[in-house]
DNA sequence: TTGATATCATTTGCATACGAATGAATTTTC
DNA sequence: GAAAATTCATTCGTATGCAAATGATATCAA
């Protein structure tokens, strides 16, 4: 090889070429699609409630009542979209509004009695939505790929 | 260990219990924040474009003029959403459209010259942004995750 | 104590995302 | 070649998701 060639490829490594940018093999891009697919498979398990609407009533059932916004800290939403969320749940009589006491800010939600009974009934469907996320993984590919995923977000 | 706590063990292993049920070790909770995470860190690099605005420019790229549906298809969007990807980066004058001379249900959309000029502007970002979602990771780690995301995806 | 800051919630505006319904054009099938 | 099925695109309705602005309340600091 010559010294030209060696410096040609110095400068590939450094500088790639815009032709080897593939938009299929961004992470982004598969990260949008592996999360489609799983928005997929969820409502095809559950499909009375979205994923984030599972999420709310799921953390509720972890923490008890909370404020709006805190619960919207625990699912990873923020202020204005779990406003939305929580109104859905609401007018469907699956979590109930109160006002704090004492922190007249805080508006606190809590399940109701059917939003309990909801969320117990739903979580075994979870489970399955789970596994079927991860079934084109083998066991150890799957702790491998939430130790890394969890890196991740 | 008496023969009842095996019992009790396999049945564990069978029928988990509901309090096992954690939100925050969900495929699917952990796949939407890290796609959150992307799309933020995307929005702090190219803040006058969308990651789906730029996948269809960048797609349009490799493939030069295609229908719309077709566009869709190569970047996993639905016709509904494509349009409206499609309807903003025309009215910024970064694709063109067009209709297709024999089968006249096609919606043909191209890159303007502008178009082309922002997307080539645009790859050496994206490459950044790609690294920054992948900074948590080694390089070995990097490799291991994409080839199981690809699979889930 | 009051003035500055911070927090909680709401609203508005914009951009995906998708199911379902519709209409137009093409292809398949018999 | 006509009927049936398929494909392409649009529209509507609903649900995230987030930035930015606003208002009410609480906390901090001088």
């Amino acid at each position: 090889m010559s010294t030209e060639d060696n410096l040609l490829k110095l400068v590939e490594v450094e500088t790639p070429d815009d032709q080897d940018y593939l938009l299929q093999e961004q992470v982004g891009f598969i990260l949008r699609k592996a999360h489609q697919r799983h928005v997929s498979i969820f409502a095809a398990h559950i499909g009375d409630l979205t994923p984030p609407q599972f999420a709310a009533l799921a953390k509720l059932r972890d923490v008890g009542e909370t404020s709006q916004n805190q619960l919207g800290t625990l699912i990873a939403m923020d202020a204005a979209t779990v406003k939305g969320v929580i109104d859905r749940l609401k007018a469907r009589g699956l979590v109930e509004l109160s006002k704090h006491e004492v922190d007249k800010r805080r508006l606190l939600v809590n399940l109701t009695a059917e939003g309990r009974d909801a969320i117990e009934r739903l979580i075994p469907l979870a489970r399955e939505i789970t596994q079927e996320t991860l079934a084109p993984l083998s066991a150890k590919e799957i702790a491998t790929f939430m130790k890394l995923l969890a890196k991740l977000a």
